[in-house]
DNA sequence: TGTACATCAGTGAACGCGCGTTCACTGATGTAC
DNA sequence: TGTACATCAGTGAACGCGCGTTCACTGATGTAC
């Protein structure tokens, strides 16, 4: 394997990207520094910059980057309509992904963090996060196309909101129920536009 | 007025507070700095640890007094039912709100970030938090307390997840659109409910 | 009433530390002749 | 084919800075006699 010439510099970039997705989720943006962030993969933080010009732009890189994992992840999706937004709220609002903010989705991980970054990061979260609509509506498998954009945008702030907030409480069996009332809420918003 | 005794130092404690409350949710957590939130209160850094164990301890506090407010600011509604459910809706999604961190909600502003901090702010998030839904479902005014407890919170983690999208979003017309179909998302959620 | 002392809220400088960022250097890989 | 040099990814120490926290001190307020 060369470790030489623009292949293997192309590569590297990308193994930060994806380990900074993982951190970021987790510790949040400001609490995760590039020594950290560099270390993931398996780097010492000097070769930072021969990547990425600051660490708002690595920052705005691995948004992206998340956002279109989680796009294709909703498109791969073998189900539609009731039964296609029925697995996705399942998969969303599981214990499993409560519990772990690396693997999980970097909205629900890091939405409020996101409106306070600087526009060109704010810039990337909105084509990510448009493209993960876009794909949610798709399965929804509405006639009228705008609408169906609104109503999974609905739907994804009701997502987000709802697994944030069972993380945040210190309740074990509240956090469980907020879960579980979550996918009833998300089918109920879908239902009420079919109606 | 007395600069002296207890009833003095607690007025003070109040103070800090309350300005730790606004630029909290302005700037985040981490984003916030012990000197900066002293200077607010219109104190140096030095005094802080006669009235705060550590940062975390104001963090709690602020956040708990921040849940009280909203609390309240619910229960003081005049409006029941749908009715109600859309005042509150329309004035929580609108664009003053978007636009103002500093004196918004709590939770729209912090709450990926509360998942994140120790046990202690995380319990008094908790029960701020259902103080406030308990408010919310007061308002919807339904039938059975344990479902209606369950729609506020639903309706709660939709207009908080709302909310923190058309911040994070660059595009200022796609934020409004976001905005105004929360409020027609809100209603419809407790519509199904209702029916 | 006056004076000496105790108590208290708040000041401001300092602490060690980790932050984002910079830079001189290393050592492996490629190129010229 | 062999050797001298250029190029490059990455290292590791250092930079100034702001962080949370500590502490000796100040000056105003209250109390004792």
């Amino acid at each position: 394997m060369a470790r030489y010439g623009k292949e293997h510099k192309q590569q590297t970039r990308q193994r930060i990207i994806a380990a900074a997705g993982h951190r970021l989720k987790q510790d949040g943006i400001d609490g995760s520094g590039l020594a950290a962030l560099m270390a993931d993969a398996g780097l010492t933080n000097g070769a930072f910059y021969a990547h990425f010009g600051s660490k708002d732009e690595l920052v705005a890189a691995a948004v992206a980057d998340q956002l279109r994992s989680q796009q294709e992840r909703i498109g791969a999706l073998a189900g539609t309509g009731r039964a296609g937004l029925e697995q996705i709220a399942r998969e969303y609002l599981s214990a499993e992904h409560r519990d772990n903010l690396g693997d999980g989705c970097a909205s629900a991980a890091l939405l409020d963090e996101i409106g306070r970054c600087p526009d060109a990061t704010r810039k990337a979260y909105t084509d990510g996060v448009m493209g993960v609509v876009d794909s949610l509506a798709a399965v929804l498998d509405q006639p009228d196309r705008n609408a169906a954009r609104m109503t999974a945008l609905g739907i994804y702030a009701l997502l987000t909101g709802t697994l944030q907030l069972s993380r945040a409480v210190a309740d074990r069996q509240l956090a469980e129920e907020i879960l579980e009332h979550g996918i009833a809420n998300a089918l109920a918003l879908l239902g009420v536009m079919d109606g």
